[in-house]
DNA sequence: TTACTATATTAGTATATACTAATATAGTAT
DNA sequence: ATACTATATTAGTATATACTAATATAGTAA
């Protein structure tokens, strides 16, 4: 079967749907970014990271770790996905380096994780 | 090597990271559930399925199937994550089985989908 | 009863994810 | 140069996820 199949009310509802498919239309891009932001925060690490972020300003890879309590290797590896999806940013300082919330990101993120 | 391993900041910044491991350990249960409720966001098909929720309060299987334009099983499936996770409630007519938000998860839905 | 409809569930599979372990990179210090 | 440190990357693996296809359930209607 495919998504031609209809129940019984879908003469009923034609319009409910039709507006349903248009608004899902036009937000499709927003939805498509904001699952990306979801699935990111759907990690616990994660989750924890950006909460840290949020409450901290500036963290070393080696600080994260300890205060998550994991190797070095899958730190760095969620961070570099946090980084690639623009929730994060680094500096490097010596042989240190410091990731944090963008500024542009700052009002979304505090909003999805204090809230 | 384990999570014993420290940077040379280690002993700079004490307070701040065990400051962090505090916060951290007092939100534990909180960021499970955040957790949670993120990676449910994270996928697009349910996003979507959400999306129509907050705007459309009841919908049914069938018409949730013509909008998305997927076969019902996997709306089905989905259905019964965000179901078994609190975020719908489900209510038969019929044979008809429509899906909505309930009332105490809203304003909690509404914030993290439409903001 | 039988036939039909809407939804749910299951089994199987392909892909994605998150880790470990090992190695690479790049800065610092001698 | 060599040795060391902080971080990044890679390969491999185990588990989770999201689908398809098939079947089960439960209500409706004849």
């Amino acid at each position: 079967m495919n998504q031609t199949e209809s129940c019984c009310r879908m003469s009923v509802d034609t319009l409910l749907i039709e507006s349903a498919k248009d608004m899902l239309a036009s937000k499709e891009e927003g939805l498509k970014e904001k699952a990306k932001i979801f699935a990111l925060l759907g990690n616990e690490v994660r989750l924890k990271m950006m909460t840290v972020f949020v409450n901290v300003d500036s963290v070393c890879v080696c600080d994260l770790s300890d205060i998550l309590k994991m190797n070095q290797s899958p730190i760095s590896q969620h961070l570099r996905k946090l980084k690639d999806a623009g929730l994060l940013e680094s500096k490097r300082e010596g042989m240190t380096i410091f990731y944090s919330i963008p500024s542009d990101q700052k009002e979304i993120l505090l909003s999805l994780i204090k809230g």
